[in-house]
DNA sequence: TTTGCAATGTTAGCAGCCCTCACATATGTT
DNA sequence: AACATATGTGAGGGCTGCTAACATTGCAAA
């Protein structure tokens, strides 16, 4: 991903027009979240980083939560691909590509806890964004693929491919939520995530599909 | 949960001191996330609304951060109070039970998205609250002691009861962010969350002991 | 090349928020 | 009755998001 290879001195003629400071303010304001927490984020912290005034972001984004938006979108193309990489690790179609799809999943968001909270937590009521349509399907698409794909050798039928995949996408999306919010510390410390991930996607594939036969 | 039942004129002599300003605030702040989400809430709007300047609450909360947190454990005993009686509809330890203790949570969490948001997403790093340590597991226990009636029925020892009741928790805990983060409505619209629950506990608990017993 | 316009930056300033401090008022204890 | 304590108020500092008017730059047509 990394967006900042090695611009900052290409231009570095003028020093009033900034030239990157659309990039440049995402890349503060995930360092800011990162660092402080989506809550305490803050529009004129991310412009003294970016050294540039408080009012030069109106020229790129509408309001912050603008701002925060393009952050989240940037997050969905990230864990995007690092599901197809998972994926792509094993058999197509097999357990263990959805297990580690799985992982990928719980290891992005804890590796990116603030961004994953960002990405999922902005609980708009307005219109689901045309990108938010296809942002999130385009990242759900994948999980999908490859339960169609498992379901064919296990019998099962395509129709099916929403029970089997909502069900792993709770369990992936909960195990992320629970570790980046500590929740595991209190009641179970010690949690091996990924272990944790493989045993339950395993046993719920096992019981849909014996469900399923029977 | 009322608990402004009957307040309000018992003690309407002075005016000057509110009597009641700490639960009071509360309850604004509980209406106030409800109505523009927790991000949004403003410590302000809370004194305008009990009818106090915005320097009385700092008689009662050290800061904006703690008067949250004590409407997020307020959140833990009602959700607790939540599983018990799911709980107690079932014959003790059966499926059922534990099917309706995972649909009562995604209830909750439906029904009061913002405070499940704020219960669970205050992610502090400080030392994890007595009160959390406390209020947590003491919600999580409530699984916990179904799950391992739940094994002595069906061989298990007590031993997995975490192996059991973390995945569990994991389901719910996902599709409830899933279900109040909207995020159903773009890749699965529709989704009937209390057969999601029952189906994916269900099939899990098959899994899980069908791979003990071989 | 020069001129003019659109894009992108700046400064100044408003309103709102959190929080503190000094002061006012009620409560209850001796 | 007198004092200590608890709980309220008002004023104000520092920060924030955002807007409006102005400044600078880059580009494209004349």
């Amino acid at each position: 991903m990394d967006t900042s290879s090695g611009g900052e001195e290409t231009a570095k003629k003028s020093n009033y027009h900034h030239g990157h400071l659309r990039e440049a303010l995402l890349d503060a304001a995930h360092l800011l979240i990162a660092e402080h927490g989506p809550a305490d984020f803050t529009l004129a912290e991310a412009c003294r980083r970016a050294g540039v005034s408080t009012a030069a972001p109106y020229r790129h984004f509408a309001d912050r939560s603008a701002l925060i938006d393009a952050l989240a979108a940037r997050g969905f193309t990230l864990l995007t691909e690092r599901l197809r990489t998972a994926r792509d690790r094993h058999e197509q179609g097999s357990v263990q590509s959805i297990v580690s799809m799985g992982q990928a999943y719980v290891a992005f968001a804890a590796a990116e806890p603030a961004l994953f909270r960002l990405m999922f937590g902005r609980h708009r009521l307005p219109p689901p964004t045309e990108q938010a349509m296809a942002e999130g399907p385009g990242c759900f698409n994948v999980l999908l693929e490859a339960v169609v794909t498992w379901l064919s050798k296990t019998g099962g039928t395509p129709a099916e491919q929403l029970d089997i995949a909502v069900p792993l996408w709770t369990i992936v999306h909960g195990t992320s939520h629970l570790l980046i919010d500590h929740d595991f510390d209190n009641v179970a410390p010690g949690t091996d995530v990924d272990e944790l991930v493989a045993r339950a996607t395993e046993a719920f594939l096992a019981g849909a599909s014996a469900k399923g036969r029977e």
